[in-house]
DNA sequence: CGCGCACTTGATAAAAATCAACTTCTGTGG
DNA sequence: CCACAGAAGTTGATTTTTATCAAGTGCGCG
């Protein structure tokens, strides 16, 4: 019925997770301030102010960040790991906002700050994050103004994708919001290999559901015929893109 | 087989239009500044330096103001009328993002820049703009800083709401996308009347249908049930909410 | 190597889009 | 001022899509 398949074939999930304990030492924290939306390029000196005004925290697998309803006071930079931005309805089906890898930003993004999180923020693996205070970042934005510009266009691109196109999602049939999500995993996740890009995230049916709102059972049967075409390869909280090309024309609307 | 009606209903659409050609006077401008959400508060003195380096623009019904595509320059504020925000498909399928009155902005929020706009932006009404391009905006928020403060401020709020709850929908029943839909537009232009919350703006089925993500046969069917039921009542290009309470209801998953 | 969880698959039901015909409102021109 | 044409809305029948409910199956960790 599936695909014949090569018995050599590697099948297990694809991420290396990070060990607790753990601490982020200081030359990792800087890379990932380097590499982070805000923060990059701004400098040994400045990068290093504002390190030491940030904390780290680190987090089991599946462990909660912060739950929607929370007051929301910090701001956080993933520096190791994977964090899940969703919600959880009462029934326990969850809406998936989006997947965060190192560099990038979630929590309390406004500086002076919504009262409360309206998503919460779960680690998806054995993750570390750098966290700061809305005060402190208020500092960090008078130090650095150019960042403050970073900010602004950052939360533009976000908003704009969130209304419109492929982050916010909404439109379209299931077979192409899966398809969506799956290209945008991709993009910041994916990694060259021989099964074609394997998203190195352990990607549940569940969680995909949730990314592209629909349900596990849907997107198995989405991710059924693509494997019986080849597009996708995929097992047990693992996926491999293996025709891209193909998954963007599914995506568009025309294409 | 509607609801029996009282004769001498009025029965217009209740949106007083401007009529062209038009210049909004100096201080319809400059309350209209004071009353956005980026310069509110600000002062005389920054209102009139702010005020001077925008310009007013008048635009006729159904007017294109931009469109999708086009290149992202300038940042808008809307003075007198209403602005549509959304995306028309090839098929002549509409969606709407949102409705703008006075004060709102639109257009290039970054101080950068999207290259280009990612949705088209309408005149619903006989509408008059502000409009500002980016260079003189940067300097607008190195002369007030606090103004970047609240640019974030409102961009992390709008992002929230886009991502998770009603404003970028997606989740739910048509009704209650239908629902909540109706109770955000009447938080902005509803007007009490007897007839109970009256939104001023010529909405029609279509505009709804591209709001609440479905179809205008569909909204139809939501709407014509309500009436039945004294939740709502509307005519063409016209709605009043009688019943925000039940609505409310409609809206939330669980009430 | 076996146990359980994630995933798959099938059958059914519900929701909503689509297609199509018909009604009613509105403003425009005779 | 009335009639008429076109736009906007309503309603019905049908199809498509997707969720839901319910068993299986097999992958992969211990």
């Amino acid at each position: 019925m599936t695909t014949p398949r090569d018995p050599q074939e590697r099948r297990t999930i694809p991420l290396a997770e990070i060990s607790l304990p753990h601490r982020c030492p200081r030359p990792v924290r800087m890379t990932v301030l380097d590499r982070s939306a805000y923060f990059h390029g701004l400098g040994e000196e400045a990068l290093d102010r504002i390190d030491r005004r940030m904390r780290t925290s680190t987090w089991a697998e599946e462990e909660a960040i912060y739950r929607a309803g929370e007051s929301a006071e910090t701001l956080y930079v993933v520096a190791e790991g994977r964090v899940r931005i969703g919600e959880e309805s009462a029934a326990g089906t969850r809406t998936v906002t989006d997947i965060l890898g190192p560099g990038e930003m979630f929590g309390a993004m406004s500086s002076l700050g919504e009262p409360v999180h309206t998503r919460s923020a779960t680690a998806l693996v054995n993750s570390c994050t750098l966290r700061i205070g809305q005060d402190a970042f208020r500092e960090v934005l008078v130090e650095n103004p150019e960042v403050g510009l970073r900010v602004v266009d950052d939360l533009a691109a976000r908003l704009s994708r969130a209304e419109a196109g492929s982050g916010g999602q909404g439109a379209g049939s299931v077979e192409q919001r899966v398809a969506r999500s799956l290209l945008r995993l991709g993009e910041k996740f994916g990694r060259r290999s021989r099964e074609g890009l394997l998203l190195e995230v352990p990607l549940s049916r569940a969680d995909l559901a949730g990314l592209a709102r629909s349900t596990p059972e849907s997107v198995s049967r989405v991710m059924s015929r693509w494997k019986k075409d080849g597009v996708v390869d995929s097992g047990r909280r693992w996926t491999a893109l293996k025709d891209v090309e193909q998954l963007e024309g599914i995506a568009e609307p025309e294409g």
